[in-house]
DNA sequence: CCGAGATGTCGAACCGGTTCGAAGAATGCG
DNA sequence: CGCATTCTTCGAACCGGTTCGACATCTCGG
């Protein structure tokens, strides 16, 4: 069930088959015809491992993905999705390659033995080697999120920095002047993860320039580490009436904390950040949020990177996306206020 | 920076530097060391399609997941990671496939095109023409789930009947007497989704056998969905104390919909299914429920995939999990009772 | 000292496609 | 009618590995 095969079903040789389903050179009605009725009878599909071998394209393209050991996150699942889907369009097929302890090989794997033709990193860094490596080969690739130097690169991301600094005015224009901010872990900060730094960067600078008094904390990627920072938050400044958060995962526990304090949101507490809308739906009172829009970052990663293969000397593309903020109901007026 | 550039500088032949790296044949230790030093130096990889091409195996496994239209759950998000970081340990890679709307296109392309030596077939349907299929290929492939007739196939899933009886029992044992029963969605149920039905039947089977008045609803996969299913049940039988859910994105909508009715968990109302650990504890009170082990289902899925492409010819082996109930916060004596 | 067996290396064939150059047939034009 | 052009098809080479059979060399026992 090979080319030979057809060929020699069909009475033509390998090459007339090969060209008569790709069409790069012209074959005769007829022949066309007895090919493609010949592969329609016995199923036949070119294998993909020739294929790649013989035109140097596997048609696929590799995403790198956190490890385990970092909770996920429901927007990074809704972003997979959307790099699958989208990817499928373009006839692509996706493979996944955690990055993690051994990242190296994993990831050598997927470029030195020529799995994909291109990749799409996730998780970010200011200071990321896998970028710079990836750039000094110039080989396709597309980062979701932009480093301290993203000139050269390929990228889409959130505008981190004005996303923060829009939560911080939002609670400002309420009349919130002590404000919290729960960043992602301690040990994401000092890898150097972009979100978490832009994001702090944004929240500090807008809280200055408004005059507000801020704290600032790092918190673990599940509920009982959200409920404990919610609590240390309230023993360091009981005054604190609102907090931003980036940590998606962290949300519920900071929404028990608030409850176990007695503190009822959003009469006695706001609470706001960047959120994927489809979760900050899951708790209750919904979360106003700045949406992260998981599902056009996929797409447009994924357009990026199909364009940037197709054409390896073009010259970098990026998006920077600042979706507005959703107003739902976890935000009003200071107590006190109003 | 191919095996031949290797085997020049090396001053060796081709097969030699094959045989080098892969131990097949001896090799003299000194040839070895150059071998290998040449390589070191240049950093060189076998081209995996070239490899793949000549021996029939691409070390890649496919894993056929649920498209994007229906909303992902943290579970399986976490079951995704787990699939990765095991086959990385058997050094495979995983591919992604959508299967959805044109299943048939990417998945023929995983199996006829040989891209993969085995798959992973997520959400499994009581009668699924995938593992037919698959079957009478005999191509290496491991459902999450089993079908009604899954006596020829390979599988790992949970004991959904017993998890919801448990759950029934669980209930019935704090003396609530009428439950309702949150299913996934009306759709999913319609096209077979093994889960949703034979969770239904264990629901229905142990709330008859305790002599239960139950009522059993399908709700959609969002928060919105949940609170309105919620608002159904109480407005159809308001004496309702309890619930029992399979649905882990509706289950914040759930919860709201008890808090804007005014009933208090777990004194008023009792909340409990199956749901992966790491989700039930965002939710306040913590969800008691039966813990999906994502993570276990995930690495038992690789290993029995690897140990089936390494047999074609053994015998089907599964495994059927049934994980206790995690007793969290969400469920307590029925009101009016003690 | 000779033959058997082990050891190390090589060349060639093969996996299943794609693509190039060339050749034969058909067609068009002067 | 002859020559140039186009259309169609074929064979061969190539992509970059693996593996088989053969051959040369070395080792050891009788």
């Amino acid at each position: 069930m090979n080319i030979g095969e057809i060929a020699r079903r069909a009475g033509v040789s390998r090459s007339t088959v090969s060209y008569a389903l790709s069409g790069k050179r012209s074959v005769s009605e007829e022949t066309r015809r007895r090919v493609q009725q010949v592969i329609d009878e016995l199923g036949y599909r070119p294998n993909a491992s020739a294929r790649a071998l013989a035109n140097g394209r596997t048609n696929t393209i590799g995403l790198v993905f956190p490890p385990a050991g970092n909770h996920y996150t429901g927007m990074q699942l809704d972003f997979i999705g959307s790099v699958v889907e989208a990817a499928a369009a373009h006839d692509y097929d996706v493979l996944l390659s955690p990055s993690g302890a051994d990242s190296d090989r994993s990831f050598q794997r997927l470029l030195a033995e020529r799995r994909v033709d291109g990749a799409i990193l996730m998780e970010i860094r200011l200071q990321d080697d896998r970028v710079d490596h990836l750039g000094e080969e110039n080989f396709p690739a597309v980062c979701i999120g932009r480093t301290a130097q993203p000139e050269g690169s390929w990228w889409v991301g959130l505008d981190h920095t004005a996303l923060t600094a829009a939560c911080v005015s939002h609670l400002a224009d309420l009349g919130h002047r002590r404000i919290a901010f729960v960043n992602r872990p301690e040990h994401l900060l000092r890898a150097g993860y972009e979100s978490a730094h832009r994001g702090l960067d944004g929240f500090t600078e807008a809280a200055a320039e408004r005059g507000l008094t801020v704290r600032t904390y790092r918190c673990g990627d599940d509920a009982p580490a959200g409920q404990e920072c919610l609590e240390r938050i309230l023993r360091e400044d009981p005054d604190t009436t609102a907090l931003v958060t980036l940590n998606e995962a962290a949300l519920g526990g900071l929404y028990r904390g608030l409850a176990m304090a007695g503190r009822q949101i959003p009469r006695d507490f706001s609470v706001t950040g960047v959120v994927a809308g489809r979760w900050a739906e899951t708790v209750t009172p919904p979360l106003t949020a700045a949406d992260v829009p998981a599902e056009q970052l996929g797409r447009l990663a994924v357009e990026l990177l199909v364009e940037r293969i197709g054409h390896p000397d073009a010259a970098p593309r990026h998006h920077l996306l600042t979706p507005p903020i959703s107003l739902r109901a976890s935000t009003g007026p200071a107590p006190g206020r109003r």
